[in-house]
Order: structure tokens, then C-alpha cells, then sequence
DNA sequence: CCGGAGAACTTAACATGTTAAGCAAATTTC
DNA sequence: GAAATTTGCTTAACATGTTAAGTTCTCCGG
């Protein structure tokens, strides 16, 4: 967020701006440039390439994440709730409330192990795959489409960054997890 | 939540899963890796990097979105809804629900634009920017070890991807806005 | 066995994301 | 210059994000 990496911040007056931005960089805290933060600037990515994919996936009466359950679900013949919501990247009670939506909608089946009466194996309907199958093609000419655009081998690339990054911070611990932060 | 991924394992018969994966790949759809999708992607990097401020803002009661908001006033001597809802990327609705909250707790202001009574002026006020000041040093120092641990160069470079993802995108324009999609 | 600790969800409660309406003020049109 | 349109928000309604509790069911030590 607050992303400041150089705070040292030009002293120009900018240029041409309405000039109250300048009264007010100048007498407050001259924060680096907040839209350009990583925060943001992974919010702004993700967003502009979702934008392409939600109308379609809209168009099926599915959510982004409806369609990342569903989509997680044909990769396997079932799958315990708890590895769902780790796959596709849910917190458990958002999967928890999609699951009982979808399973209504009959776009999924569902029964608890034989083994473990607390698990519930989850497994995709043949109308949840029709479903699927339906929306796929435009998908992934979307996909394809955005590949074309930004290149593939810029894609890889961007990927692999991510992939990075995530890993470096893994094993970042975070802080306060419950203090008041020490001074202030 | 979500994290390492390992199902399917590309058409070889995955060695040790409990073998019903690979039958569902078989007779499925080998559609892209899921996991490893731009979206899934970007979100997950996203998610690491945030995880580590949240606990740090709701130490101070704050979501990531008033942060973005208070963050993005301290800029600014005055700005429109309209204007502020660009910067720190949020929709209309849910800005208008967070000033409404901020303002009740008095860390913005907040006054009707007497040359445009449709417009609203809103600015941070004085609590805000003590909470600001209160916030922004773990902030800060949270940022920097990401920097550190990423490394700034690659830091930069990711950034820099991400904005031509961006403007790669925003040219492309949405497809089937609103129709039945012609068939598939 | 039995009772407590832990695991796997599910509910609850509140905040935001997202799309569609609603509303009043400003602008355009005829 | 009044009606029609557009603009700048705000509400409404529903879905998800997020944290805390609650509910069952397992498992484990005594």
C-alpha cells in the first residue's frame, strides 16, 4: 500500500496541476506517488485483465469465483471442501455459502466421506460440466486474446516474477498480529 | 488462505494421487493449468503482499480501502468523489458507503461544491491525517521489507510489467456485453 | 471408555465488489 | 426556456472477503 520507495520526493512544483495539490504536498507528508504502490498496481493489473472474462462468464449467470470452483472441480473427480478452497484460492466461508448456491443450481454434487463424517467430497455435476464446457471456448479466446496482446513470452515472464514474489514473501512473517504496534 | 498447488499432474499418470485425478483428466476437458492462470496469479501475489499490512491497519481499525482512501486524500488539499474514486480505484457504491463511515467517524470532511451542487468535496481532516501519521511507519517499514526481500530491481521491473499489462488491456475491448454470446 | 483438544466445516456479522435503479442538479436540445 | 438528456452521486440488492463463533466429529491421553 503506502508504497513509498523514494520519498524523496521531487521538490518541483508540478507543473501544470490545479494548484491545490501543490499547497497540499507541500504542507503534508510528501508520500510517494500512493497509485503507483505494489498493492495497487497488482489491483490495477488483475483488474484490467478480469474485466475481459467477467461479461462472458456474466453471461452464464457465473461469478469469477462460481466459475474458479467450477473450473477447479474438472481437474478432479472430487475433492474434499477444505483442498477446494486451497485450489481456488477461497476462504472458507465464501466457499462454504458458493458451494450450497451452486449445489442448489445442481451445478455440483456433494456427500460427506465415509470415513470422516466432518469432510464433504465435492465433485461437479454433468449440468455443472455442460456449463463449463459452454463457457470454456470463449474463455479461452480471451485468454488467448490477452496473450497475444502482451506477448507470451512477456506473459511467462510476468508469471514467473509473480510466482517470485509470492515465494518471497511466504516466508515473511507477519507483524503485530495482535498488539496495538508498539508506539502509537 | 490458498497456497501451493498440486493437483493434476499433466496427462502422465500422476505416480501417487489417489489415482482419481488422473481419470478425470482423462476423460475431461485438458484445459490450462488453473492454478497457474494470469488471474489465479495476480491474485495470489496480491494476497501475499496485502496480507502482510493487514494486520498492521486493523490494529488501527482501518480496512485496506479506507487506508487506500485516507492515503489517497493526504495527497490532495481537496478532491472530488468522483476524482477520488479513480485514484484509489474503488466503484461509486462502495466509496460512497466508506465516506459515509469515514465521515461519521469524523476523519474526513466532507461539503457540497457551490459551483456544481451535484459534486462533493471531501479532504481528510485532522484526526484522519493523525491516524495517517500513526499508520504509515509500519507501513513503510513493511513496504521496505518486501523491497528487500523481492529485491528493488526486480521490484521495479514487476511494476513495470504490470503497467504494460495494463495498457495493453485497456485497449482491448470488452467482448459480448450483454448478449447470449452467439453460441458454443 | 471418557473427556478434552483439535479438525473440518458452517454461521454470523460486518465491510466491500458489482450491477442496476433512483435522484437531484446541470446541460443540451428544440 | 421547458422538456429531454446527461452527470454525479446515492440506494438497493445480492455475492464475496474477512474474522470470530458455533457445531460436529475425530483422535488422543488417562
Amino acid at each position: 500500500m503506502g508504497g513509498p520507495l523514494k520519498m524523496s520526493g521531487k521538490k518541483s512544483p508540478n507543473g501544470s496541476r490545479s494548484d491545490q495539490e501543490g499547497t497540499a504536498e507541500a504542507r503534508r507528508a510528501p508520500m510517494r506517488e500512493f497509485s503507483r504502490s505494489l498493492p495497487m498496481s497488482l489491483l490495477r493489473a488483475r483488474e484490467a485483465v478480469m474485466r475481459q472474462f467477467r461479461p462472458s462468464l456474466r453471461n452464464h449467470g457465473l461469478t469469477e469465483q462460481q466459475w474458479r470452483i467450477l473450473r477447479a472441480l474438472t481437474a478432479v473427480d472430487t475433492i474434499e471442501v477444505t483442498e477446494l478452497a486451497r485450489v481456488a484460492f477461497l476462504l472458507g466461508p465464501s466457499l462454504s455459502r458458493i458451494l450450497r448456491d451452486l449445489e442448489a443450481r445442481d451445478l455440483i454434487e456433494r456427500r460427506t466421506a465415509k470415513a470422516d463424517l466432518r469432510r464433504g467430497e465435492v465433485s461437479i455435476s454433468s449440468k455443472g460440466l455442460k456449463l463449463i464446457e459452454a463457457v470454456a471456448p470463449t474463455s479461452e479466446a480471451i485468454y488467448a486474446e490477452i496473450t497475444h496482446r502482451f506477448g507470451a513470452r512477456k506473459l511467462a515472464e510476468l508469471q514467473d516474477m509473480l510466482g517470485e514474489l509470492e515465494r518471497s514473501l511466504a516466508a515473511m512473517e507477519v507483524a503485530g498480529e495482535g498488539e496495538a504496534e508498539a508506539d502509537e
